[in-house]
DNA sequence: CGGTATTTTGAGTATCGTCAAGGCCAGTGG
DNA sequence: CCACTGGCCTTGACGATACTCAAAATACCG
């Protein structure tokens, strides 16, 4: 029922069937907005296909965006409050979308949904302290670094987003260069400097404005200098995940 | 039982009293070490008195850190997986620990335990995006102004952090210059630069090095610019607070 | 083929990081 | 009581980096 998104399958069929029966699946196109920060929290979103971006609107105007959201990941606030961030569509996506007071209830009955969706909140608070320390870094160079190699572990099994190229691997930046620059916290100009210089010492090739190729991920490990940063195990699967498919 | 711990003392007396019963009341003095990244989590820690610092060891033997934790805050990993990150009392503490898989019982029996775990990690995954966007300022004026706002709302309730003095707050900077640069992405000197440049144009006072004066917190919040960041009703307490005792 | 938006490049300036030195404070031991 | 020590914070000078503003190049789209 839910075999599409992680964790779900696992829920016993029951709970499936409750949520079943309250889930809408819902659409959005690249750029629409599917929850307003400040606005009280009245559902719970499931990612199933495509990514979200998280964000907050600036003072000027501008969005700044503090994480993605990819196949699994929640939004809203259970049992309280106001959402704090907005949610967007970064790109086409589909999304599951729960009434939250029925959720709760679905939620008291069952400790394998709550035992979920609790794991998830963990896992995703740990990401976001992981961006913290790429943020940290001072340099620009170091925070592109990073990102990609966030990409390549968090992102990995999302859509697209990482292209096995023999040996290789190719990835997708799923958001603006504007909203990069917000991101890593810089702007645009540094972002485009900060690739090309990576580009130059032969750490990735930029295929397209969008498009990277990371030639050896371990050189990138080194020019971020944190390994442990990254899960380990991720890493592996990918590079298996390359060798796999030499094309 | 726990009137201590916000959020516990409304739990049914039946699950106050079996956490009670689980319970090891911990002290550790600054600079301990209370869990350690990549080991497995066999406990849940909630803080019960002082400051618990976040982090992660980097390569190079520093500590980075990317959070606090103060009163009613826990740490650990429910149900699965090592600790992504190091905790260290910042200031001489006291924690109340929870053996992991006795833990996990309770809560699989108390809908309104798990609850709370839930709002808590949800209000701390908007925290740490909070942070996000606090470090993506490019100046370290802004970052500071952000970190002194942050204080002043979300670690308003902890003891000794926040003074009233005549319409003005203090506010206690409750980490080392190391630790509060690596926090903010800079160096201990760009730290003391910009304390000093906030000073020099009548933002803040610095009384002593770790402990700084807010005159008017709306210059604060006009120099770090995004007034949508922090909570107005903490705000609004703050300020109400300091007229109330004005000494 | 124009026209627009996005990305890149360039030049100048401000900011920050780096290294080195100096000041302040607390604790120690004479 | 005071000199000595070591840790932490501050200051200064210099070089590296990144931001700003402007313009050019590229991609995108009708």
């Amino acid at each position: 029922m839910f075999d599409d998104l992680p964790g779900f399958e696992e829920l016993p069929d029951t709970v499936q069937q409750q949520l079943q029966a309250i889930c809408r699946r819902r659409f959005f196109k690249a750029g629409q907005t599917i929850a307003e920060a400040g606005a009280p929290s009245d559902s719970i979103g499931i990612v199933r296909d495509g990514i979200l971006r998280m964000q907050k609107t600036l003072y000027d105007g501008r969005q700044h965006v503090v994480g993605l959201l990819v196949d699994g990941d929640s939004f809203g606030r259970l049992f309280s409050g106001t959402m704090h961030f907005s949610v967007e569509a970064a790109t086409d996506s589909e999304v599951y979308m729960f009434p939250l007071a029925q959720f709760e209830v679905i939620l008291q009955n069952s400790t394998e949904l709550d035992r979920l969706m609790l794991v998830n909140l963990v896992d995703e608070l740990d990401r976001a302290r992981d961006w913290m320390i790429i943020l940290a870094n001072t340099k620009i160079r170091k925070r592109l670094a990073g990102f990609l190699l966030m990409i390549c572990t968090s992102f990995q099994n999302v859509d697209h987003l990482i292209i096995p190229d023999e040996n290789a691997i190719k990835v997708r930046i799923p958001i603006s260069r504007p909203d990069l620059a917000y991101l890593l916290g810089t702007r645009v100009e540094s972002i485009s400097r900060g690739l090309h210089a990576l580009a130059a010492d032969g750490l990735i090739e930029i295929l397209r404005s969008d498009l990277i190729k990371i030639p050896r991920i371990d050189d990138l490990l080194d020019e971020f200098g944190e390994p442990d940063l990254f899960d380990p195990i991720s890493l592996d699967r990918l590079m298996k995940n390359v060798r796999k498919s030499p094309d």
